[in-house]
Formats: structure tokens, C-alpha cells, sequence
DNA sequence: ACGGAAATGTAGCCCGTGCTATATTTCCAA
DNA sequence: TTGGAAATATAGCACGGGCTACATTTCCGT
């Protein structure tokens, strides 16, 4: 029972450099991100259809109650990502509408390839909502790389 | 303004049955079962490789400290997936270890799919981690066909 | 066999993300 | 123009999931 100092994952041959903590630390840091990214996303569809996002049109698209949505309405405004009058519509800041345009950006692509591999369309919109938020860099660009060569 | 009566999604012919809400409260469920099924699959290789799961093994692998892993076996206990004594390691009960076994395999699944369209494996294999636990069932058996079409 | 190091447990803190209940403000229609 | 309905804000609760600090138990080497 003495593995306390062996390197970490030797042996097994799967992951040289990096270890399960790693991924693990990087899966955490990417779910407290995950709700920022789906709240400026949908901001930006509500400002797109209506002119401006209302908490209570934001809270019924995220199945959730008016004052979750307003809490966590005033985190996206204490980091910088939305702006906000009370009583008032909320809107995105550049940084806010930029976020969106990734997030948008990179679920339509998720999309794309769960579709292009099989995926009903309607599984494949479902669990790309969960899905997008863990897709890297890396890895989006392996989806476009493959989507471009189907045709 | 009056937007109150039209029915959710009418009009983009994305999404005629799952609503924006069904998406976001299926990815709000998963999130909080996202962390058990890490436990369970670690849990069980732990025992594989040295017999039995201890709390300091877990909160290495998972990167984080002893009483954050401890406080998450009493939970897992409480839900019935293991059993522990004081100062002894962590086993999986039946219903534990067949979480285990599924997320693993759902693990593994995720991760051939990604290698399969072209993500490199160390990317691959970070991003699964976050990835896997939003495939839905529909979504695996699509993966399955993919991968056994291909050769 | 026993003393110190390592492992485990527990208390208590912080913050996020959900909720209900209640106050306040806005806005529309009579 | 004003009263009531709808929207928004706020207070307070619960629990999850992270942490540090400290207490307790186990275990190993001398």
C-alpha cells in the first residue's frame, strides 16, 4: 500500500501528463463558468427578439423563479457582464456580448457534429446544452476540422 | 411588448417540443448528479488498484481536500452508494458499483467518439470528463453505431 | 509497546444557486 | 388619472461543495 510516491497515472499509459486532478480541478472551474455562459447567451436572444431582457422572460426560458434569476442577474453585473437599472431591462456589456457570441458560437457547432455523427436533432439539441460548456478550444476546432471535410 | 401568451418557441422551428426551460432544468439535474457519478467511478478504481478507496487517495485524484471528500462520501452514503466505516476506506454498494460501471463505460464511449472525429487524445480525454456526464442515452447508442459503422 | 506521523473526522466559514414570502415599483386600462 | 395587476426587488431559508483549523484515531518504525 505504499503508492505515496509514485508518479501519478504510471503505468497505465493513458494520461502522461495530466492527471486525473487536472481534469477534474479544470471540470470544476468550467461548471462555475457554465451559468454565465448560459445566462448572457440567452440575454442575448430575449435582447435580440424583444429589444431587452427581462428578468421575468429570463427566469420562464430557464425554468426558474424570478428572484434566482435576479441574484444571479446582479453576479453577471458584478463581473462585469451586463448592465442594469432597477426595474429595468437587462443588457449585455461588450464583455457580456462577447461571451454570447462564443457560447452561440460553439453550441451550434456542438450541435452540428452530434447531428453529423447520428444524433437525433432533438437529443442532440438537449444534450448540448450541458455538453457545450466542456467543448475546448482544442477540440471545437477538431469539430469544424471534421465537419469541413464531410462535404 | 406582449409576448406573454405566445406559445415558447413559436416562430424559430428549432425546438417545437423541448422548451428552452425542459433543456436548462435537464442540464440543472444532471449537474447535481455530475458529482456522484465522479465519486462512484473513482471510488471503484481506487479498489481495483489497492482493494479499497481511501478518503486521502479520493481527495487527491479529485483535487481537492480531505474534509471536502469526506463530507462528499456522507453524502454518497447517505444516497446509498457506499458504505464506510470510521477510519476505514470507502466501498461501493451494488447500486454504487453499477454507477460506476455505467459511467465508465459512458466514459470510455465519450471518449472514442471524440478521437474518432479527430480530437487529439490528451484533449480528448479532458474534455470527456466534464462531456460525459451530459450524453444521454439516445445519444450513446448514436455514438455506438458511429463507431461500430467505422470499421 | 509506544510515540510520532499520517489518515480521518468534525466544526465552522464562505459563496453559489435554488426556493418562498413579502415589499416595492411600474404600467396599463377603465 | 388612478387603482389594480404585473414586474421587479429584497429578505431569509436550505443545501451543495469548496476551504482552514483543529481533534481524534490508526499505524508503523524504533
Amino acid at each position: 500500500m505504499s503508492r505515496d510516491d509514485l508518479p501519478p497515472e504510471a503505468g497505465d499509459g493513458t494520461l502522461p501528463e495530466a492527471t486525473d486532478a487536472d481534469r477534474f480541478t479544470n471540470a470544476r472551474a468550467i461548471r462555475s463558468t457554465a451559468l454565465f455562459e448560459d445566462y448572457t447567451e440567452l440575454i442575448a436572444d430575449l435582447t435580440e427578439e424583444f429589444g431587452e431582457a427581462r428578468i421575468t422572460d429570463i427566469a420562464r426560458r430557464l425554468g426558474v423563479t424570478h428572484p434566482t434569476a435576479n441574484k444571479a442577474v446582479l453576479r453577471l453585473k458584478r463581473e462585469g457582464l451586463v448592465i442594469s437599472r432597477p426595474y429595468r431591462g437587462v443588457f449585455l456589456t461588450e464583455a457580456g456580448a462577447a461571451m454570447a457570441r462564443q457560447v452561440k458560437a460553439r453550441h451550434r457547432l456542438v450541435v452540428r457534429l452530434l447531428i453529423a455523427v447520428g444524433v437525433p436533432p432533438e437529443a442532440a439539441e438537449m444534450d448540448a446544452e450541458g455538453i457545450e460548456h466542456y467543448v475546448s478550444e482544442t477540440t471545437l476546432k477538431a469539430f469544424e476540422t471534421y465537419l469541413d471535410g464531410r462535404q
